[in-house]
DNA sequence: ACTTACGGTAAGTTATGGCTAACGGTTAGG
DNA sequence: CCTAACCGTTAGCCATAACTTACCGTAAGT
């Protein structure tokens, strides 16, 4: 499932988040999409080996081009665990806001509710 | 909404995920997430800080301890983010596909289709 | 008032990661 | 077969950010 965090780390950086913009509009080979960003043809590639390998795009051989494109099923784990974490901090939240709405065993008139 | 960007970087490391963890169990002070954690409570304090910036985590002064808690609502940008990620990679996938299987105006038997 | 506990901040060091330049490999085309 | 186009990889440089140590402020407790 190529852990979630690693897929975060990807993610984190702005060069990345660049490429994968790009490759929004539709499928696009390595000097193309060097030529649309502000960084060398090997920076994209090292950034293209980066999302591929936690699953973020998927390359195909054309020619003497490599065509690279985004694998919607690669932010599955994302989403996955960005609603964990969201279900989880509502959870936690709504403890936390009983607990301050209901003490349980406090001196229960020591500060004023309102 | 603090840019989206900002929150995937804030995402992107490790021991502020390893954080926010700790902090879906409830809510907590800084020297007991430094206490959990394998760095020192200034690196926990930093880290708090960053997170406290993009609206991952909300703090509250008691006594003389500072208690730190997610806040949800500090994920919907990413959440939203995401989202139009995903179905404009799924649009992005489409085309490509439909392209695939239905060649428009290019060479039709030039290369072969399986 | 003094002390203790707790935590934010600043300064400095270290390490990680992104970038470029150079090289090599592969594919098509003449 | 030779050349040109395209791209992955390596080595090295450099900037950033993560970490620690030290210091200071604040809030209780005695």
């Amino acid at each position: 499932m190529t852990n979630a965090s690693a897929i975060l780390a990807a993610l984190g950086d702005p060069t990345r988040q660049a490429i994968l913009d790009l490759l929004l509009e539709g499928p696009q080979p390595v000097g193309e999409l060097a030529a649309l960003l502000p960084v060398s043809r090997p920076a994209v590639s090292q950034h293209l080996k980066v999302l591929k390998e936690v699953g973020l795009v998927v390359d195909r051989q054309e020619g003497t081009r490599r065509v690279y494109r985004v694998d919607p099923t690669g932010l599955a784990p994302v989403r996955a665990y960005l609603d964990r974490f969201w279900t989880q901090a509502v959870v936690a939240f709504a403890e936390y806001a009983e607990e301050q709405a209901d003490p349980p065993s406090s001196t229960e008139s020591k500060e004023k509710d309102r």
